[in-house]
DNA sequence: ATCCATGCAAATTTTTTGCATTTGT
DNA sequence: ACAAATGCAAAAAATTTGCATGGAT
């Protein structure tokens, strides 16, 4: 299969490593532990996922809905979250760069990550 | 007291209302909760937040915490939260306007709203 | 052998909801 | 009066935790 940093290789890290990576869009916990087909608690699940999280394997963020996401590590981008149909879509670019560069400056703030998000219309529900 | 769009003028509106403008920082459900004095309930609490945001007289949005901030409505902006001493400041900067412009040609995308939340340290924290 | 990971169950936290009653306009 | 707002209690949803057991290295 496919080993771990250094963690243990355990059957429901695999499963779960495996579900993400299969995942055409981000993932909430419950999603997961369903996809795994109830081989793993959900309680694993949420250890899982936030253990792969620390260790930079997937990705943790919040399109606020009142849970959290995970989603494959991949290079760095945001999402676009269409409000109609929920569908969830990449984007990779980075202007944002320029602004953290400005507060850094401007308000000797240090940035270490920023969320950002979009919502709206995807091109089909636009119609 | 003062007045609230077309919605009704209660006394716990005006409660919350009045936190609201008082507080320093976003604040969660709970801690307008505490600020009211119990006088209200919290499902109250709660439901007022909800109409008074989407009455635009408040901003809610989600600082990844695993719940809901809300503060008074003023003119749009970000924020920067220290991930150590949890200190949330506003800034003013707007440079995502241009990234959206982007999104909408490149990506057919329409964009209604977005979330961008810088994490990192203050400067107090930094040192 | 020794930690680490897991399952199970219970608890926590945040938010929502139903319904009868009260209140603002 | 009448629709809207509230309190109270209960439920829902997401996430976390304690603890004994099992498993990976």
């Amino acid at each position: 299969m496919r080993l771990i940093s250094g963690l243990k290789n355990t059957p429901s890290r695999l499963a779960i490593l495996s579900v993400l990576e299969k995942g055409k869009y981000p993932l909430d916990a419950l999603q997961v532990y369903k996809a795994v087909k109830n081989n793993t608690d959900l309680a694993t699940v949420y250890r899982t996922l936030e253990t792969f999280s620390e260790n930079g394997l997937v990705d943790k963020f919040d399109l606020e809905e009142g849970k959290y996401r995970y989603e494959i590590k991949k290079k760095h981008h945001h999402h676009l979250v269409c409000e109609a149909c929920g569908r969830i879509e990449d984007i990779f670019s980075n202007d944002v760069f320029a602004l953290e560069k400005e507060i850094k400056s401007k308000y000797e703030f240090l940035v270490k990550r920023h969320a950002l998000e979009f919502f709206g219309l995807c091109r089909s529900c636009q119609k």
